[in-house]
DNA sequence: GATCTTCCTGAAATCGTATTTTTTACCGGT
DNA sequence: ACCGGTAAAAAATACGATTTCAGGAAGATC
């Protein structure tokens, strides 16, 4: 029973010093000698001796753990957008010396309220929610208990709760002038309206596109369900092209469901681009590799992750207040969208 | 600097009674009285009090955390694989109110030792190695520290290490046999060489064919290359069908690749499966959607992960001593594979 | 009414570290 | 010989829980 693990008394009775003197040793104090320490770093050495990372905690008021919250999706954890911020956000965690904790916002998690339990309980320094959808209304519990959080590439309206995300609406925008460039008048849009930056995507392409001077039968939006998978992206590309015939474009709102709607296209006898152009948002990682390649609006998610998790952390070492932030995109021209045919 | 969080004392002072008592009603012991444990909770109600996690682990010893290790690839956190692997092990943590420490094997990781001294640190109370090369060898001093281990999906040889795995020789000669039922004499194997699993299967695969009469010229195999990827596959399947033109079956060893070699064999005007037959290993979600469907022979990522964590906490409590456990796996015939066919 | 259980409860020890305060040792200078 | 000053190390306290052990009160038994 006294088999247990070397801690800080044993190190300190075997130098002949006292705890504190270890202590002090351990988080480079220069308050210590040369000789002392030598002797003391000797120590630590030979048996390994690894510093109790509860009881350190318990003392200094920090975990150096950040938790990430996803939502409660299938897959997930196999989720390019999701793993694409996560990227980021660990790269940076690993370089602070920080490590993640992975939730899911589950029945389970909102049961508990775990979205303010794992800080309060001292589990996690602060915690990240990487997206969620305009029914996520925990967010307003989040802000009035006042912690140090970031919301990674969403936003609540009307609140104070720090964020980083891409923006939108120029994402829309930029969109909306390459289509229109290329002398597209009958765009459909598969647009994903369960979350606030998906509706702001669609308000602001919709927008712009009348502004050029599109009516409103010439601009028809689609639900695109709630997973904006591939899937839903077919499914949805189904339903414009059977009832508008007369369109030339098809604008979905993230990447899969771009590729969904080429499918959907080639099944229905249309070459993309030259019948249909298509195009997508977010850029990841495929989106060059399928065929024809896919012409997409850039969203940097690992930057975006990147600085979620730096702020986060001024946040947390009150180095900084809330924090909100916008970030550029960029259009990427690819083989997915062309001039619109001259027809009828 | 009072203004702290309401800690257990505060709840003592308020209800009248000793530190202990509100300790032991928060951890539902049946030694206190009715009346006494309604107070408690009560107050523990309305102060909306949260335990320290860091000081409970402390003094129980436990933190409830596992700690996950996945390989360092440039998109870990969005791959299929990792991904169900991860379902599986979550939600049995879930469930047993463990969360997840999500660690990347990088070079930090390994210099730091963290494979050993995390759980040393008490930051988890055990730790998931999903996957892993032949090249680790770090697991070789994670075997000699004797701590609660589990490897997920792999193994490592000559080892007590506990694992939980796929059957990979079955699912190889699972594979072989639909192929040769199908009456295919030349097959060429895309493997996957740098894990232990792999080797494995590409083994079994190739002494299961040469046993049923295939001689070693018509049962070529190329290296996969490191990533398993679907690029990956694409290149392999190149090589295969280049060398060996008379070929009517590709075994790739996993779906991506399986994937990236229907894509060679499309852009080289062989139909799958008419002219030339394609499997894939894993069955992972996409498998029933690419077009033809893929055969491929289902493994239960989730189920290993979910044995992997079950395990694993079984041995952390010293209810169990360490585990190897090898799961079955079954055949999917989807549209990818058909009769070979008859030709010259 | 005295004794014996049984049931609760509280005091104190413990977990392993960080941090602040106090003590000790040493130094040169007058 | 005395003093103040400084640097190094020791001691004390705090962090916020769990857990062991001992004892008091209530009820049961004779």
């Amino acid at each position: 029973m006294t088999q247990n693990r070397t801690t800080i008394k044993d190190i300190a009775r075997e130098c002949g010093v006292s705890l504190s003197t270890v202590s002090l040793v351990l988080n480079d104090n220069p308050r210590i000698g040369e000789k002392t320490r030598q002797k003391v770093q000797e120590a630590v050495r030979r048996h390994s001796y690894q510093p109790n990372h509860q009881a350190r905690g318990l003392a200094s008021k920090s975990s150096r753990i950040m938790s990430v919250v996803v939502p409660n999706l299938s897959h997930v954890f196999s989720d390019v957008y999701f793993g694409e911020i996560l990227n980021g956000v660990h790269e940076r965690a690993s370089e602070s010396d920080y490590k993640l904790l992975i939730d899911v916002a589950n029945e389970k998690f909102l049961a508990n309220q775990d979205y303010v339990n794992i800080i309060r309980a001292r589990r996690a320094d602060g915690m990240l929610f990487v997206a969620s959808s305009i029914h996520d209304n925990y967010l307003r519990d989040v802000e009035q208990a006042q912690l140090p959080v970031m919301l990674v590439n969403h936003y609540y309206p009307n609140s104070k709760l720090s964020y980083v995300t891409v923006d939108y609406r120029q994402s829309a925008q930029r969109a909306a002038e390459h289509l229109l460039s290329l002398g597209h008048k009958r765009i459909g849009l598969i647009a994903g309206t369960n979350t606030y930056t998906g509706l702001d995507f669609r308000d602001a392409f919709l927008t712009y596109c009348r502004q050029k001077g599109l009516t409103e039968q010439d601009l028809p939006w689609v639900e695109g369900g709630p997973y904006w998978s591939q899937e839903d992206g077919f499914a949805a590309a189904g339903k414009l092209l059977e009832q508008y015939p007369g369109l030339t474009a098809i604008m979905a709102a993230n990447d899969r469901m771009a590729m969904g709607a080429i499918s959907c296209a080639a099944g229905r006898g249309l070459r993309v681009p030259q019948d249909l152009s298509v195009m997508g948002v977010d850029d990841i990682p495929s989106a060059p590799f399928t065929s024809p390649a896919l012409t997409t609006i850039k969203h940097d998610l690992s930057e975006v992750g990147r600085r979620s998790f730096d702020r986060l952390l001024a946040i947390f070492k009150k180095e900084a207040d809330s924090h909100q932030e916008v970030l550029p995109v960029e259009l990427v021209v690819r083989e997915s969208t062309g001039p619109a045919p001259q027809q009828a």
